[in-house]
DNA sequence: CACATTAATACTCATACTGAGCATTACTGA
DNA sequence: TCAGTAATGCTCAGTATGAGTATTAATGTG
């Protein structure tokens, strides 16, 4: 009986054998009740990730992963997670032919302070600077002039059944139409951009194509691609959000309901009916109150309340669908 | 200014480099009214899940595992999913020292045939063979009889802060005290199993210490870490049934709702209510009738019906949970 | 110092969704 | 014809949600 290769290294490969590369990267996010921050580090000229390769005498990988972290931004990591291994050939510039694959097994990170950090030139940067068209906090942001009419046009430059597909994709991820912004899709909309050739990154090598001189979608970019990594993220912690507590990694030890309220809104994006909020916070449990008060909130004087951990044990988690039995 | 380390090779580490290898494993799915499958092969004497080692010519990773898994199963799969990369040192005995880190790339596959399948030993396997703790359809299972008094043993043997965390974590994951029972967290319940020493995997080496000969949870045991690679694609699998319309994957084209309540209870490994989960199907819109009528139902013959495709832009995902404002 | 401003809090209300059941209908097999 | 087995229909009460209106407590201003 012929058995399946196991994880060992394979002796009897008909090709060459070319190791591939391991990278480690961090997207390190923070907030303020009205900007969600991402943590970024210069690489090649351009912003990135905080990242480096894993190391042999790394135990674990996300104590590889901490360990890179400490040594380029001097921050002790929290609440970390694992997004997603990125290692497709011919997606960044990394990839060199007649070498192994340039693998990136990415890691999301939560923490309090935001405090700037240390040893490479590291900085706290406004998601929104790189995808400008996910914050629908004032509106409908400007960039989607640009993005949706530039849509549309890749649709239609395909043949019919193509057309109809990438119609639909869009509206799927959009929402153009309906008018449904579905604020967890963030992945989905960056790689319909770097498909449709809205985005920098979609172009390593060659330029943009065609004699129509391409229009970009607004924001900045990043080096490799580490502006889908952050789109992966954000998508990541927004779902999360929803059905658990973990907005609380990015808030103060105590807060009151209103910072509450607009960090969510800034992670998320989109606004939030100031009394139903409450009401579904406090009749959840996630909250009590500190017996503190806060001055600076411009108005009548707000409760500080704390996270109540005992959530955790009480509630599975909010947000089951299915129709139990008994 | 110092410059971040980058995707590059490293060139001057202190340690000698040692390259990792990478595995692509997967995880492939299919189910019955009755059964829900996974595909097995015959690793080291042992089951394990089908997987092979990344090549260079690899274009993408999922392409490498597609590849891996038509060549040792004849399988083509469908439905394709990236579920996490492991890689911790010290977890498998693969793990040799003075070698570099064995890293696996974990994916969910999801395929409809359950014809079984060709090159090596591959055979369809009860999920529930693995991890029997995981079935409540028959009611509390049995496996618990002998989880619960080793768990709360392993409470007990730790010192008083240790005991209280470890005891918090058991109800959280294994919901003994309030009776609930969070299908999702297959993972958390294994892991914890791992840590307490019920699980074979947990010895690689080493015999179980101390002299109390310590009894195993029931559950036929797997290569590697190929168990807890499972339990992570379970977990995914109930969880992200809540929120897309991925059961179709498993579904042939038409079906009854009978069949698609049944297979929904095979994954999840609860019951559920009939009536209720009719009303939730249809009201979302997620099938239609097929116009056909199945006669082997044993009772009064079902309609078939068929995945509604056009929800998928319908409706942005049932199960959000913000309170959105206007 | 009364007043406009800015929020925090309290409530209300209609509608939608859920969990549990009861009742009826349509086949098959003995 | 009756028993057994499901498919389907419908009801009902309890909760949750989306949208507002109303009231309260500070601050800063002329």
């Amino acid at each position: 009986m012929p058995s399946a290769p196991t994880t060992r290294r394979p002796k009897t490969l008909k090709q060459r054998y070319l190791a591939p590369t391991v990278d480690l990267s961090a997207v390190i996010m923070a907030a303020t009740p009205d900007e969600p921050r991402v943590l970024a580090v210069r690489v090649d000229q351009l912003e990135g990730l905080p990242s480096g390769p894993l190391q042999s005498q790394h135990r674990t990988l996300e104590m590889g992963l901490r360990t890179w972290v400490a040594e380029q931004t001097q921050l002790t990591l929290g609440y970390v997670e694992q997004l997603y291994t990125f290692g497709d050939r011919d997606r960044t510039e990394a990839d060199v032919p007649g070498t192994g694959h340039a693998l990136s097994i990415a890691y999301l990170a939560l923490v309090r302070e935001a405090r700037p950090a240390g040893l490479v030139h590291a900085a706290w940067r406004n998601w929104y600077n790189y995808l400008p068209w996910e914050d629908w906090r004032e509106g409908r942001p400007q960039a989607l002039k640009v993005i949706e009419p530039a849509l549309e046009a890749w649709a239609r430059s395909g043949g019919k059944a193509l057309r109809t597909f990438r119609e639909e994709r869009i509206e799927l991820t959009f929402g153009f139409e309906s008018g449904t912004w579905t604020d967890e899709r963030v992945l989905e909309r960056y790689e319909l951009l770097f498909e449709a050739g809205l985005v920098a990154e979609a172009f390593r090598d060659a330029q943009p194509s065609g004699s129509a001189k391409m229009r970009f979608a607004p924001g900045q970019w990043m080096a490799l691609d580490h502006r889908r990594i952050l789109a992966t993220a954000i998508g990541r912690l927004r779902g999360k959000i929803k059905y658990r507590p973990v907005i609380f990694e990015l808030m103060p030890a105590s807060f009151t309901l209103l910072d509450l309220q607009k960090t969510v809104e800034a992670l998320s994006g989109v606004r939030l009916h100031k009394q139903n909020f409450r009401r579904l916070i406090e009749m959840q449990g996630l909250v009590e109150e500190t017996g503190e008060i806060s001055a600076e909130t411009g108005g009548r004087p707000a409760r500080l309340v704390r996270f109540r951990r005992e959530v955790l044990v009480e509630r599975p988690a909010p947000g089951v669908r299915l129709p139990r039995l008994r």
